[in-house]
DNA sequence: ATTGAAACACTCAGCTT
DNA sequence: AAGCTGAGTGTTTCAAT
């Protein structure tokens, strides 16, 4: 992982459709060896996947909301785990430190919608309580950054 | 946006970089078909860019923390967005409901960085408090769910 | 890391349903 | 309007340097 490898990630992030004569001129390589060096960033995990990034609102997801979970024991283990991946309307899940113990991301079409799937999380095994937070406009949702400092 | 416009999303989340042919008989149509869709749904925004999904560990951004700011006054403006776009670090930013006013999403290789970052947003105009949530291990971060309802 | 060549995929125009 | 087909172009991929 070193500045060219970084360079590539981020021109990835901002668009994965480039041809990798672009990609090489971008960072300074030939387009074989640029190749070369996003094959092995996908081989090692660095990349996990090249997808897509869909508009919420034209998937009709347009509710975005964050629920902090509390629980009666610790929910750090497999079955809760896949409960929660068993509801498809979570998008992701956190174990957190602090006063509530875990913290899911909630996308649904609507607010009905969603006290739908808070009912179905309030049935996980172990919640005893839960916080909502609604998400009212999304100022920006951008790719991680890769800058500053970086090791290895 | 019919069921073939999201199966067609729903494969490309998932994979992004196989070939039309491929995408074609994932929702039964020819490589043209396939491609002439996916123009549109890139043209009509659905799909906002093709990206690459980086492991943040790798990255050196392993330390995911959520926080919660109080404000002074309302801070849905452009300065407000501007300031927090300008620390990198701040992966997300929303407007919420509730008893506090944003809600951002901050990625850092170590919890020093993370200190570091909370003054810069400590020192954005408007910010009162905060509260933050570190979390300690992620159970899973997915695309968008697209099955279920979807309207027009 | 580069080069060059072969295989493959994308892209578009014209045609059909 | 939407899908199919086929030819031409550009890109990926790989072996040799």
């Amino acid at each position: 992982m070193d500045s060219i490898d970084r360079a590539l990630l981020a021109q990835l992030q901002v668009d994965a459709t480039q041809s990798y004569v672009s990609l090489g001129q971008a960072v300074g390589l030939s387009a074989g060896s640029a190749h070369e060096r996003v094959r092995k960033l996908r081989e090692r995990g660095v990349i996990r996947r090249t997808t897509v990034d869909v508009d919420p609102a034209a998937a009709s997801r347009g509710v975005l909301s964050y629920v902090m979970l509390q629980a009666s024991a610790w929910m750090g283990d497999p079955p809760t785990r896949d409960a929660l991946a068993d509801i498809p309307e979570i998008q992701e899940a956190h174990i957190i430190a602090g006063s509530a113990s875990l913290l899911v991301k909630i996308r649904t079409s609507t607010t009905e919608q969603l006290q739908a799937v808070l009912r179905r999380v309030f049935a996980v095994d172990g919640v005893t309580g839960t916080q909502t937070i609604v998400v009212l406009e999304t100022f920006f949702e951008r790719p991680m950054y890769l800058g500053g400092n970086g090791s290895s």
